[in-house]
DNA sequence: GATCAATCAGTACAATTGTATCGATTGGTC
DNA sequence: GACCAATCGATACAATTGTACTGATTGATC
């Protein structure tokens, strides 16, 4: 099979875990090793070495060696590639506030294919200047911006109560992505993917983890 | 094996999707339905209509009628209690940079059960004074502060370069929690739980979708 | 160059998760 | 009061995911 333009799609779980490959081995001092094992990587990502052996071999453009191990900057170009780093995405930002801000100034964006080319929000003073690299534009700009730079990528940190008229803005803009950090259910059209950054959820789950934790003691 | 085997403890899935429901449920006019359907919920939400009923069923203290469906208030009730949301949790902030700040004032966390009751920096200039209503210590109060207060869940929004630095003045303070935002592998003892906030795989997953729906229709 | 240890690769299996289907229950309507 | 439509609850099934195991391959060592 071709292996350069094959989009054999990894499940959704797997998808999850390539990043932290990356960001893994790309930590690593590139001049102390050339191989890595999947056992080492497992351990040191706490993983099932099985795990990740199977992940590797999904998405390594070169089969490991045995003995050796997986050739790091082979895996390094097979992770970008499957995780689409490559073809860098470009995204507007609508709301400017403390949440938006720390996106625009995110670093792990910069190595991810992601970048943000404009913000938007409807505070005047913070329009027509730029925050953090990035220039702010009132909202009524959005619709007709978003449709000549013909962006990808919509991301929403504007307070609930204002994200689905921002949505539908985006929408409009025609982007065919919206990422969303406000705590509400949005409506889209079909054609349009909508992921929720739910920080709840998360803190779901450390909330849970320590209920266990107690009652186990109790 | 499993050490937390305990009596309802529902999948990590489950809890994930619980955040949505309350959400959602809160969002309704209270005086407008008393009552609501898991068919009514999983249309509204984009889920599965029997994997909602199953999900309500499993955290509701009454269960469902027939025809009309969940008490909203008795659901609201379940869910809250599920996720923690009464007990509240007390965190520290290590990193009051952007998204410290951006964590300081998130709103969810009002009602999520997370109750952050100080924050710290290396920066001087933040130090020794509030920061979105939280008092901003230096680094090397942390350990001591932590330890006197009880503190479970420790945050850290340092940059990557820190944060295994963080993580460890953490674990001596006593957290049985780490909920880490940088984008790096932490070490962390096994008895202290540790939560990746990974923004890097919720990227991963947009833009496989974006690649994916481009090479369809090439 | 023979042996050994570490690692990869493939298969099989178990657990979890999501989906489909069927009967049971209830409130509204005539 | 009988029927109908909507919804719940339970079971069974399919797909996915994680784990265990066995054999094959390779590099290092002597």
């Amino acid at each position: 099979m071709d292996k350069r333009s094959t989009k054999k799609s990894l499940s959704v779980q797997t998808l999850r875990r390539l990043p932290n490959y990356l960001n893994y081995l790309k930590g690593l001092d590139a001049s102390k090793d050339e191989y890595i094992s999947a056992s080492a990587l497992a351990a040191q990502l706490r993983l099932n070495e099985v795990q990740v052996r199977k992940d590797l071999a999904a998405v390594s453009p070169t089969k490991g060696k045995p003995r050796a191990g997986f050739e790091i900057r082979q895996l390094i170009i097979g992770l970008e590639e499957h995780l689409g780093y490559n073809s860098i995405d470009e995204a507007i930002l609508v709301g400017a506030g403390k949440l938006g801000r720390a996106l625009l100034s995110y670093e792990g964006f910069k190595n991810a294919g992601l970048n943000i080319v404009a913000a938007f929000d409807t505070n005047p003073d913070l329009q027509n200047k730029s925050l953090d690299g990035k220039f702010v534009f009132p909202l009524d700009r959005l619709v007709n911006l978003s449709q000549r730079m013909k962006i990808h990528i919509g991301i929403i940190t504007v307070p609930a109560e204002a994200a689905q008229e921002v949505c539908d803005l985006l929408v409009e803009g025609g982007v065919l992505a919206i990422w969303n950090f406000a705590p509400v259910v949005l409506q889209v059209p079909e054609h349009v993917y909508l992921r929720n950054e739910n920080m709840a959820a998360s803190l779901a789950l450390i909330s849970q983890h320590l209920q266990e934790k107690f009652t186990e003691e109790a």
